[in-house]
DNA sequence: AGTTAGCACTCCACGGTGGCGAGTGCTAAC
DNA sequence: GTTAGCACTCGCCACCGTGGAGTGCTAACT
């Protein structure tokens, strides 16, 4: 069977209708609305087709029509449209993003709260993952007798460091030497590949001369490199969840939460997702605890290179098509942001940043 | 009116009953409990004192009697045996808290999961609050023409940084000068010292030659010891709050974890508490959320001085005597791990951390 | 052929009812 | 002071019965 023009426009009509109320919308409903000027028995009939399409369900007899994870995919490809934002919500947005005072990740999880905010929903943040990020320079610094500091910074402006307790003596000059070396050895690599290369023994045969303070500091060279690899995952809005009627079932909501608080998991499930926006829909995700949620996630990117990733997750029911401009004009914010800056100092702007004064910081963004 | 042998023992009785099954209790019950071999009547003229003083309370006519917050409170000063733990149990903490082979927020984070799986409760820990750490060290470090790296050492061995884009020209000489002339102005100070001292002020008229680079670096200099104190909140189980009955109702299940997730707020309120294991049950907690729950936080040190706290959140019917063993232990272990360590060198001990034996890790510690 | 009115039917939601069980409070006897 | 006995209270639960919303089908209409 064809969807025709009918029939599309009636199951526009429910999902967007099924998207503002969460009822189930009956045909007399829809039979009142612009622009449907039929009665509700042949509405009916257009209804019963598109639910042996697949596009619709029913909670029970005589209920009326919801919109199936097929009819929000097909919404979500073809019928929404995505509505450019107004001039003020992007300043809010905007200005929202710009306050922030100190560093790089203290960013993203902020942007991870305007989006939970701005959409009432659960939303994250994951930072980059560091693998492609080059090594710049590495630099070892005596702090006292048998400390020094071992310090990594990266093409991408992100300085890791550690104490290192030394367990022989060492002068200046050897601390120097040390350094200039890794230096040579390492610069222009990435961290991935720096630590495939097992470090370790190509340095013992090297530099035999310093290889008492080379065995302190390596194995620490290593967990640093391995500590850039981290990523980090802020959360917010986590009680957002609890507006989706699926979970007023305690049970499930607890499952639910467990899954969300696994942060490994989801990491790595976010990292899996392509970038750019990509939207699941129930049933297309793979875990059973995310069935009746769907998924909108995007990709930011820092210095052009490193990939984060930013998103939602809520009821399938969402609004589509507001929340994906949201987070893409959002995404469009933070890379454009740790372009210009690039890298850690990004925080000038936090003197001016209300410049549209403060009555906009509160505002929401509805509809 | 006294309370009696009899009706201490009643109470006991009753506490640790209802602990242990969450069900009001009935004067029957109680009467056939060994060494209570009096009859159901004559415990409940008991109970029905108990409950004129305070100590119990009725759901409705017909039901058992539930302990009030003031019996709590009893229980947990006087009634109670704080159980030394087993050797296996301390084992198991021990063993398990060690198998951390990253740095010390993640020692801390670990700690707290760790706290939360042995309890089956919401468990936080908090990093310490560092403003009594002294600096140590200050260096300034050309990475590139434009950017310097600068880096603060503190005595407890924390080390910061933040890369500082220049807006004037310098040379590995000033950069050096610099760094002395910060170090010798601020060694020995503490952080917020230093931050209450209007650093900046102070040293445009000091060092005029350099003050183009100050005034580059300075503003940096102050976000980075803002940024050493902040205190990290980390937060584990927190689905374990739905086996609380009282928030088997969704829309306080719904508050309590809003007010749970605000992390400033609690960190604040965790800030507050006193050192040492502190309990508080019930209606003791000023916040409306919490007064159905009880708290039981310890505090550990780092180098003996910086304190952080840890505990757990859990239903006013939690295991008191047993849970404040474990988080006695657990934050002796801690304070011991961050005095032998001396700093963030903290993890030789990852290869033979399965000394015991893998079986112990995945143990639960019950009763 | 497509559209519509009419109607019987289905099913949920909701409020009331009654029996059961657990536990109490009181009284009177031990 | 302790205990047995008994009436009473209340929450829990299962069981209606009714009302409303919405459907599916059929037959009539355009």
């Amino acid at each position: 069977m064809e969807l025709s023009e009918r029939k599309l426009k009636i199951l526009q009509a429910i999902i967007s209708d099924y998207i503002r109320t969460a009822e189930p919308v009956g045909s007399r409903t829809l039979s009142k609305k612009e622009g449907l000027d039929y009665s509700p028995a042949t509405i009916r009939n257009e209804m019963a087709d598109l639910e042996e399409m697949g596009y619709l369900t029913h909670p029970h007899t005589s209920a009326g029509r919801v919109p199936s994870d097929k009819a929000y995919r097909l919404y979500v490809n073809e019928l929404m449209d995505k509505p450019e934002l107004t001039q003020n919500e992007k300043a809010i947005i905007a200005n929202r993003l710009r306050d922030t005072t100190v560093d790089f990740e203290k960013t993203i999880e902020h942007a991870a709260s305007i989006l939970s905010e701005i959409t009432n929903l659960t939303s994250f943040a994951m930072t980059p993952k560091k693998t492609e990020d080059v090594i710049k320079y590495i630099n070892l610094l005596s702090v006292d007798e048998e400390t020094v500091v071992l310090m990594i910074v990266s093409e991408s402006g992100k300085v890791s460091n550690k104490a290192v307790k030394m367990s022989v003596p060492y002068t200046e000059e050897s601390l120097e030497l040390l350094s200039k070396t890794m230096t040579y050895n390492y610069k222009g690599k990435t961290v991935s590949q720096a630590l495939t290369n097992n470090i370790i023994a190509n340095f013992e045969t090297d530099v035999v001369a310093m290889s008492g303070m080379a065995e302190d500091v390596m194995p620490n060279f290593m967990k640093t490199l391995e500590d850039m690899l981290n990523v980090n995952l802020y959360m917010e809005g986590l009680s957002n969840i609890f507006d989706i009627p699926e979970y007023s079932d305690i049970s499930k909501a607890k499952s639910f939460i467990e899954m969300l608080t696994q942060k490994d998991e989801i990491t790595k499930k976010l990292i899996e997702r392509d970038d750019g926006i990509t939207v699941t829909i129930g049933d297309e995700n793979e875990d059973s605890n995310l069935q009746d949620c769907s998924l909108i996630t995007a990709s930011y990117s820092v210095d052009g290179k490193l990939v984060g990733k930013i998103g939602v997750i809520g009821p399938t029911r969402m609004k589509y098509s507001k929340i994906t401009s949201i987070i893409e004009y959002l995404t469009e914010n933070l890379t454009d942001t740790f372009k210009l800056e690039s890298g850690e100092t990004a925080d000038e702007s936090s003197e001016d940043a209300d410049e549209n004064g403060p009555e906009n910081q509160g505002e929401e963004i509805n509809e």
